[in-house]
DNA sequence: AAGCCGTTTGCACGAACGTGCAGAATTGAG
DNA sequence: CTCAATTCTGCACGTTCGTGCAAACGGCTT
């Protein structure tokens, strides 16, 4: 009670300090004499109100022209690029940062009460996630889309931290998945989705209505975090080069052309059914660095994607792979 | 042409540094790297992205739908308020400035395509006009409210000045209207009224969706600008105050209790009969200073507004008179 | 009352930012 | 092409801002 009160009084002093800084242009140190305080603390009220959400920043395109990569992306793969301009030379963690950045500020603009979210796990969700800006929104839930249980630990604090924060960025309902990433038995996995529990969860990602997910290259130059946690071992990698697969969705594995039957690693891992994922009415890619080109063709053929966040020189190279 | 090229190129180095800025949290030393330019020519870039809207900073209030002044406005007067929080000891001219600033942006967030928008002339409109943001919209046209000729200059550049400013925030088509504030004889009034060129800016104020004024105050201690302006006469002045007139809008006056019938002046003024501006959907009403309050009063009581902005002490005195 | 611990505040300092000014670049007219 | 008028650019300076740190505060327990 006493934490709602105190919240309340920072709440109506950010609303009023960022009224008076983006409204009417006021520096920090008039309003700091207007709220009776130091102006370092009126720095940190409007950091804490651009992080709650209070006050909300769009960088809109004024349409007709939304960047020429955008459009012919669209034209060509038939989904809505958000392509984030990055220097040719960059680091590849600073890279996926920026584009991390990006799409956490996109998807909070998606994201609306009533609305379950699906997320992966994975570096590329998990730099997401640790960006998203607070939303308030009612009733809404955050879903775990693959397990993500290992052979050498439950990996499940790392999955869970990633659910958490989205959790609280949108005061969310959190459903989280307590299932190995892979099986080592396809029957013990067919087993447990007879549970009730099992079924439970899948009926709530049956509900999503926004799913994000990075994309897994196992055979790049920089391994995702699937393929260095001991999830996998030497024969699975043998078995995904000998079906030719170039990326995964979720622990879900397809090839180039987009194809995913008979992939036999499939039937032992936890991620959702492409068909099923295909459901979903808005579906976030978040991809960054050339590496993961083939990967990214796959699941555009795949056609798993409805909404693409992706760095520019993988965005250039995606319209000429020369 | 070259114009409209090298204004291109501007606007998407624009984008591209706010992208970066306001997404990606870099600072514009790096970005003036990227972009390969000086950091003062990014501050200015990131300014043009500002005010030419392709920037939208917006500041809303999850707090059960904001200030407990705004809801209390709500209910006891049926209008949306937005309170502008300014410091009790403030000059005049600066409470005028910071009210019309939000305002500005206000209007900008609800203008749009195809829409008309009614602007009154007088010293709040003008504040507010200097403050517009860009936005662009098509098809949209401002409509001049009023006439703005007076006994001594024609007032017109004044009155142009103001419309030219909305005209060109929102690329809109502008529509004067040529007659004076007050006629000297009603008769000339209704033969003018009669006029196909008067019938036609009467038409484009009937499809008004939004109107901007401010209020007029005729016995406050600092007279609007109509009042100044060698519009009015002693005759004039009272016989508004023997007809009770507390205020106007756009040259239209109205009694405390918001009656305005028999007013004597105003069947020699050129402004919009109030049963008629009250079809418009969204009245906009910008007001600042205690001294407005009867005035402000007045208005609220004959249905003039749909949504008020005004100071923090005005409203504050709205509610308790006292 | 005393003592502890987590939070908040103001100070101080370095980093980041806006803007007047003068020179460079671009435009338009002759 | 030349030259003047206009716009754009980078520099330099003063201002404004973010954040580590230590002191002050507020809520709890003993």
């Amino acid at each position: 009670m006493s934490e709602s009160v105190s919240d309340d009084r920072r709440t109506r002093a950010a609303l009023r300090a960022a009224q008076m800084y983006y409204m009417q242009d006021l520096t920090m140190d008039a309003i700091a004499r207007d709220l009776a305080m130091s102006r370092s603390s009126v720095s940190r009220l409007l950091g804490f109100a651009r992080d709650t959400g209070l006050v909300e920043i769009t960088v809109s395109s004024p349409l007709d022209h939304g960047a020429a990569l955008e459009r012919k992306i669209l034209e060509r793969f038939g989904v809505t690029a958000h392509v984030v301009p990055v220097p040719q030379l960059i680091s590849d963690v600073d890279r996926l940062e920026r584009v991390a950045m990006t799409a956490a500020r996109l998807l909070s603009s998606w994201m609306d009460s009533n609305m379950t979210l699906g997320v992966a796990w994975g570096s590329t969700v998990s730099a997401v996630s640790r960006h998203v800006v607070r939303k308030d929104t009612h009733n809404s839930v955050i879903v775990q889309m693959n397990g993500a249980g290992n052979t050498q630990t439950t990996g499940i604090d790392y999955a869970s931290e990633i659910m958490q924060r989205f959790g609280a960025a949108y005061s969310a309902q959190i459903q989280q998945f307590a299932v190995p990433a892979f099986f080592d038995d396809p029957a013990v996995k067919v087993g447990l989705w007879k549970e009730r529990s099992v079924h439970r969860v899948l009926a709530v990602q049956a509900r999503m209505d926004i799913a994000v997910f990075g994309l897994g290259s196992p055979f790049a130059e920089i391994p995702s975090h699937v393929y260095i946690g001991g999830y996998l071992d030497a024969a699975d990698y043998q078995s995904l080069s000998a079906d030719r697969v170039v990326g995964d969705v979720a622990t879900v594995f397809y090839r180039r052309d987009g194809s995913s039957k008979d992939v036999s690693l499939n039937a032992r891992g936890s991620g959702p059914d492409l068909q099923r994922l295909r459901r979903v009415p808005r579906r976030v890619c978040v991809v960054s660095g050339v590496q993961k080109l083939a990967s990214l063709q796959g699941a555009l053929e795949a056609g798993l994607v409805t909404d693409l966040i992706l760095d520019e020189s993988l965005a250039t190279r995606l319209l000429d792979p020369a």
